[in-house]
RNA sequence: CGGGCUGUAGCGCAGGUUGGUAGCGCGUCCGCUUUGGGAGCGGAAGGUCGCAGGUUCGAAUCCUGUCAGCCCGACCA
């Protein structure tokens, strides 16, 4: 554990944790989430001179529970936006958090490192993120111009110090993990810590020669993942995901479902979920169509949307069986994808009409190209693309045909098709004339594509591929994200190593994130009530709050006993010594209340029967008999810490 | 980057249209009282009214510019 202790100033040999004063800043190496077996006496915080100031007022700027709370009770401050500066009770929360993401990361077998995050720019050239990034890294200069950023992520420090000191096979696999301040310059931060421009990250990064390793070392992280997530008494949710700009193939999110998450996913009763942009379409079965009527054109005037298409259609050529809906037309997206290298390329999407494209799901799925609605330069520059009518007859392998530079004949205008386009289905859609529209247009018969697409929205009720039922839509915090990297990065910076065969073989990796300060706001977000915060013992700043209510010197000399015994028992007690004068007992309570210590003991009036109160921060409160509350408080403790 | 809103005491806000020596609540400090649900009374400290220019005898207030922050959206391992 060489790795727990920073060095210089706060490397604390010994602390009295009786002393009056916050612990020292020695939080790595005294915070622990470990129980009471330890046996070493714990910290004892005095709310008298415990560098915190609670806030009757919710703070004007914060939205969301986490963000509010954590400000009013005293944990963090901001410093500038998406920045925040932790105070004294904040800071114990986080280390705790950081202490379980330690203790599982080690047992995982990883190695913890730790990089600078003030970083020079070559590396981040040599992948292309330098420019890839754009404005989204804090970028800076030494005072010879030279350029350093403030690093966002270290896939390439981790590369390159694996390159400097591995050569062989022998050494790998190899799992290496640091907890760092990231840094990322968001167009918007918001909800306090959900979205800071600085953060406090977990990365991980794992070394392999095989696909078959590195599947195994992302197995690996992803069960150490899910003890973390578990530890902290964190609900979530893994869903599949894109890989994104990061690139590689399988990848994961684990999500804390909450109302105020920016990620929308879905999950079916069940067991199937995913991220929106990952849902796969289950295809349906083709239809035959031999009994199938001929396609017909019909006038359709004045109807250029899906509506008035609809509304005429039942009108002026209604079905004898039913009226037509919105899903009986098929929708012709135009939208122009810009690629990499600049290029601009128009493609349609072919839908049915009831849904609308979803761009982040059609990104995905063109990745790394960007897509865009087409603008009316587009359509200009395609005159055969009639707004509104637009129909399979000048798309894709119906429409024009351009050769490319290497002799390939393909289509002029790409033609994607939603996969409910199946061979069979009949269709409303576009005669490519200005007010007629053509009927009983076959797939498969009548028309075809270049492919399909994932691009069409995702809704509530749509059927999950795996068959496990319709799929219900929520919304979470991003807390962790795992994929597998692939070769990219190894690739890119020459990290091989000689294989068995003495070849020189390209290393291929993972990579494992957990927000820790977003986990401490989801834990936040999930853990609290009107009143406050309640944390889960694990993170809490303290195990229990010791309230002495009263003038009397009995009171406070039972209640200084009390917190004394338990925290020789290895109990972390906040105690609110605070006199009469300072603080009255509904200020203490309220405080209490707000900052949420799990067992709140209240000594006071009782006392002049013998009984303290033992009020859980959820729950009902009983009466103890102050000889017997150590060891209720103690048993209390060890039972949420089991 | 687009849309909306806001900058006045540590925090939350009023004042601004009608220019005239800056106010309320909470908090802070002193004194007395109170002591199981954010106490009462009395006294006190605390503000370049975001910044810069302009109009005016006089600007928190009117005009111009500018900066910052928050919320929504776009963006976003």
């Amino acid at each position: 554990m060489q790795s727990c202790c920073l060095p210089g100033p706060f490397l604390t040999t010994a602390v009295e944790n009786r002393a009056s004063r916050p612990a020292p800043a020695d939080r790595l190496c005294t915070m622990s989430s470990r129980p009471l077996s330890s046996g070493r006496r714990a910290d004892l915080l005095r709310m008298s001179t415990l560098f915190v100031r609670t806030l009757r007022e919710d703070p004007v700027d914060a939205e969301v529970a986490s963000h509010r709370l954590l400000v009013r009770a005293g944990y963090i401050r901001r410093a500038a936006p998406g920045i925040y500066t932790w105070l004294p009770l904040g800071l114990r929360v986080l280390a705790k958090v950081e202490a379980v993401v330690r203790e599982e990361m080690n047992a995982s077998g990883a190695q913890e490192v730790h990089f600078p995050a003030l970083l020079p720019k070559e590396p981040y050239e040599a992948t292309g993120r330098w420019e890839e990034y754009g404005p989204n890294i804090f970028r800076l200069k030494d005072r010879k111009d030279g350029d350093y950023l403030l690093a966002p992520t270290h896939e390439e420090m981790f590369t390159l110090l694996v390159k400097d000191l591995y050569s062989s096979y022998k050494d790998l696999p190899l799992a290496l993990y640091q907890i760092q301040t990231k840094y990322r310059d968001e167009a918007r931060p918001r909800a306090g810590l959900i979205r800071g421009r600085e953060f406090i990250m977990k990365d991980a990064y794992s070394f392999d020669v095989t696909d078959e390793g590195l599947a195994a070392s992302y197995q690996k992280q992803r069960d150490a993942y899910e003890r973390i997530f578990t530890r902290l008494g964190l609900e979530y949710v893994i869903v599949s995901a894109t890989s994104g700009a990061m690139g590689g193939s399988r990848s994961e999110e684990f999500l804390s479902p909450s109302p105020i998450g920016e990620d929308t996913f879905v999950r079916s009763a069940g067991g199937y979920a995913a991220n929106v942009e990952a849902v796969v379409t289950p295809v349906p079965e083709a239809v035959p169509y031999d009994d199938a009527p001929a396609a017909h054109v019909e006038d359709t005037p004045d109807t250029p949307t899906i509506d008035t298409l609809v509304a005429l259609a039942n009108a002026k050529y209604p079905r004898p069986d039913r009226e037509w809906t919105a899903a009986d037309t098929l929708k012709n997206v135009v939208l122009a994808l810009v690629h990499p290298d600049g290029r601009r390329e128009l493609v349609v999407v072919g839908l049915p009409g009831d849904r609308d494209v979803d761009l982040k799901r059609l990104e995905a799925a063109v990745a790394p190209a960007e897509a865009e609605p087409a603008g009316d330069a587009d359509f200009a520059a395609h005159p055969e693309l009639v707004k509104g009518y637009i129909g399979p007859k000048v798309l894709g392998p119906q429409g024009a045909v351009v050769e490319t530079e290497s002799g390939d004949k393909v289509s002029a205008i790409r033609y994607l098709l939603d996969p409910r386009v199946v061979t069979g289905t009949r269709w409303i859609t576009g005669a490519d004339e200005q007010g007629r529209h053509v009927f009983d247009l076959v797939a498969g018969r009548d028309f075809s594509a270049d492919g399909t697409i994932e691009a069409a929205e995702v809704r509530a009720g749509d059927l999950a591929p795996d068959g496990s039922g319709p799929l219900e839509l929520a919304r979470g915090i991003e807390i962790g994200h795992i994929f597998q990297l692939g070769r990219k990065y190894a690739q890119a910076l020459g990290l091989t190593v000689l294989d068995e065969n003495g070849k020189r073989v390209v290393v291929t990796m993972g990579s494992y994130g957990v927000g820790v300060t977003r986990a401490l706001a989801a834990l936040a977000e999930a853990n609290n009530d009107e009143k406050g915060l309640a944390w889960p013992a694990h993170v809490a700043p303290a195990h229990v709050h010791v309230v002495a209510t009263g003038k009397s010197a009995e009171v406070f000399e039972a209640a200084e006993a009390i917190a004394g015994e338990l925290v020789d028992l290895g109990v972390e007690v906040l105690y609110d010594d605070r006199p009469g004068k300072v603080a009255s007992p509904g200020v203490k309570f309220a405080d209490a209340e707000l900052l949420g210590v799990p067992i709140v003991v209240v000594v006071g009036r009782g006392l002049a029967d013998g009984l303290v109160e033992v009020r859980p921060r959820v729950g009902e409160a009983q009466q103890v008999p102050v000889a017997d509350v150590v060891r209720v408080v103690t048993e209390k403790v060890e039972a949420l810490l089991a």
